[in-house]
DNA sequence: CGGGATCCCTTGAGATACTG
DNA sequence: CAGTATCTCAAGGGATCCCG
């Protein structure tokens, strides 16, 4: 299927329910672990993203598992063991995410500046307003 | 830079912070919009996406900004026009974009069903556990 | 037309405690 | 170890009104 104009306004709806998972960034972490260390358990994925809470990995394990892109096997032992892998459809995705990921490698950068040009300007025209309503106070 | 695994650790959190902007689903519309309309005004936009309100939009487009990422032009006419458009840099991310776009499209379909499986084994297992728990209290 | 400001409610997500 | 359940609080985001 060519991606037309057309066809991309048709497929809105898929983008943004596809981008309610993709834009997760959990879930964008964790497939991006899962596309480099092949199968882990749990609490090794856990340690692997910084920040994430446990409540946090469920949900978007569970999630994922759900849209068919994770798989989830148990291993009945004595203490429990978890693995999680990603399934074909999974792996398909992580083109897609690494070019995002490196992406975000070469730019970043840029867009730090941005941001420090951006915020000094706003300060500025703040600041100018505040003294043209100052000025303006002291007509009255 | 080649992206070794190491490098892509050490970028988990440019990657988590470009996400933050990326991973917004408003966000991303607005640049696959921006990437095929060129520049185009607020409310033409606002019409563009689906279920967008005038102040998420406009919250979006401010980030988008402030990143760098889109252009905002303000023609001093009546009634006002302000047009919005990509930078350099927000045209480097249409790429990564429309891959995801693409995947979307290709991939949704097997997610929906995915969903449905998942969902139908779900009720599955908990009727089974229902009635277990019926016939344990019955033993009582 | 293109927003800014406010109100208000829903959701997201961390912390904590408990279970198989 | 790998979760589930609950509680809590902050943030997200829609609706509305107003302004330049």
């Amino acid at each position: 299927m060519s991606l037309t104009d057309t066809s991309k306004s048709a497929n809105c709806n898929a983008m943004s329910d596809v981008l309610n998972r993709i834009g997760d960034k959990w879930s964008v972490m964790v497939v991006g672990i899962l596309s480099r260390s092949g199968t882990i358990r749990f609490n090794e994925l856990k340690r692997s993203i910084n920040g994430v809470s446990q409540r946090m990995l469920t949900l978007t394990l569970r999630n994922l598992e759900r849209d068919g892109l994770v798989t989830r096997t148990i291993y009945p032992e004595v203490p429990p063991r978890v693995e999680y892998g990603l399934t074909e459809l999974g792996k398909t995705l992580t083109g897609p995410i690494n070019a995002l990921w490196d992406w975000s490698a070469q730019h970043h950068g840029a867009i730090i500046d941005a941001r420090a040009v951006y915020d000094i300007r706003q300060t500025a025209i703040a600041d100018e307003d505040a003294s043209r309503k100052v000025a303006y106070a002291a007509r009255d």
